[in-house]
DNA sequence: CTCCTTTGTTTCACACTTGAAACATAAATT
DNA sequence: AATTTATGTTTCAAGTGTGAAACAAAGGAG
């Protein structure tokens, strides 16, 4: 099955495919079918089957899936078998939690270099990673070959934080301003809003419908949501 | 126009306008239309006035919306006019910063107690945020009277964190491991997954059709993506 | 060699969201 | 009173993703 265009939808599910075929090999199975993993796992069998015959045939017809080498096939098509460099810019709460953030490693992310306007912070180390000028981002990012830049600056400063990143060249941006954010050209754009998601709770919490305050004992009511 | 069931991208979209209503008044305005609205932050007028009609009829025939009446309004419909008690489980690195976030008291939530299982750090304070004992969570939650609840703990343990959670009543969850959580009955939770969207990344800078490692001067090869 | 399992692939129906168009209605202005 | 403006509302087409079903093909087991 040949396919020029991908949903993205498709490659996040390629990603719990991973975590899953992991969570097996912990286990010490071998083999899986797709209907074992669809099972376990709460998805489609024949959703499994099309998002992999995207990019081959990694199955054995009658046994299933050899789950090591369909580890191996996945994490080469999602790129983690390559090394990336991440800058993070912004060295405040959230900018030096990242920069600590062990999510990175595991998905061979590695963060070079942190980013700050701030005089104070710059030349300061957080976990072994030094505080550099944002006006000397260019010049950093290209010495250090960072090929992914993470946005933790107010909304504010976003948009001119991003024509940096992108005159700079980089392709692959990951923002967690609370601001709508579009990439130019080829530029790629990874989104984290958390007020969006933290207000959708609000409004759950609030909307008719809901009896708000009251507490109400586990196991009652069951089937408000979803029809 | 009235409608029993509101589209979580109806909502977030709520929070988008907030935010632009909030620009705008910083900015002195006293009206604006739905199509100043819509062109002014790439949005469209007709799903403008469409998502705020399914809540009432906030604008003005021949005038367009009074900011500061329609910003009450949508504070209102999101329920950022109530205040919310957050508890974080989970006094990691993710946790403790998210403490911290200001994001949270933006929205008229208040952190008032993480949790974690690790003795060393329980009754330590972060932020001016007491860490109690995971397994005093239904008891702390009640005094404090949380009705949101974030998971900040490994993927492991997240699934056990959830029942606790639940079992105590509370509604809204966020959900920071990396794990595809299900709510029971009428649980509302919001996953925030930074794995996949590393990982969206990394396929992005993979995947065939990408000149990979080669650095694109700005502003070449501008129409790739999208068509 | 035959049977059985499971993949790879196609097809279809269904649901959801978006964007555009059209129009009646209400408020303000002239 | 007539006109203008912009909302509130309905309708429709297009695109996208999902889930189920069906079936040929390939590999393993007996």
């Amino acid at each position: 099955m040949k396919v020029d265009k991908i949903s993205e939808l498709t490659t996040n599910r390629l990603s719990i495919y991973l975590r899953c075929l992991n969570e097996l090999t912990a286990q010490g199975a071998r083999t899986v079918s797709s209907e074992g993993l669809a099972k376990k796992f709460h998805l489609n069998s024949a959703q499994i089957r099309k998002d992999l015959a995207y990019f081959g045939e990694f199955g054995v017809r009658g046994v299933g899936y050899y789950i090591e080498d369909l580890r191996k096939q996945i994490t080469k098509i999602l790129g983690l078998d390559k090394q990336h460099c991440v800058a993070i810019i912004g060295a405040g709460r959230l900018g030096t939690a990242l920069a600590d953030y062990y999510g990175f490693a595991q998905s061979n992310f590695t963060v070079a270099a942190l980013f700050d306007a701030d005089p104070g912070k710059i030349g300061q180390k957080v976990g072994g990673v030094e505080i550099f000028d944002i006006k000397s981002f260019a010049e950093v990012a290209g010495k250090y070959k960072i090929d992914v830049a993470v946005i933790a600056v107010p909304a504010e400063f976003a948009p001119d934080v991003l024509e940096q990143i992108t005159n700079s060249g980089i392709k692959a941006v990951m923002n967690f301003a609370p601001i709508p954010l579009r990439g130019i050209g080829d530029v790629k754009i990874k989104s984290v809003d958390l007020t969006i998601s933290l207000e959708s709770l609000s409004y759950f919490l609030a909307k008719p419908g809901n009896q708000n305050g009251k507490k109400v004992k586990p196991n009652a009511a069951k089937n408000r949501i979803k029809k």
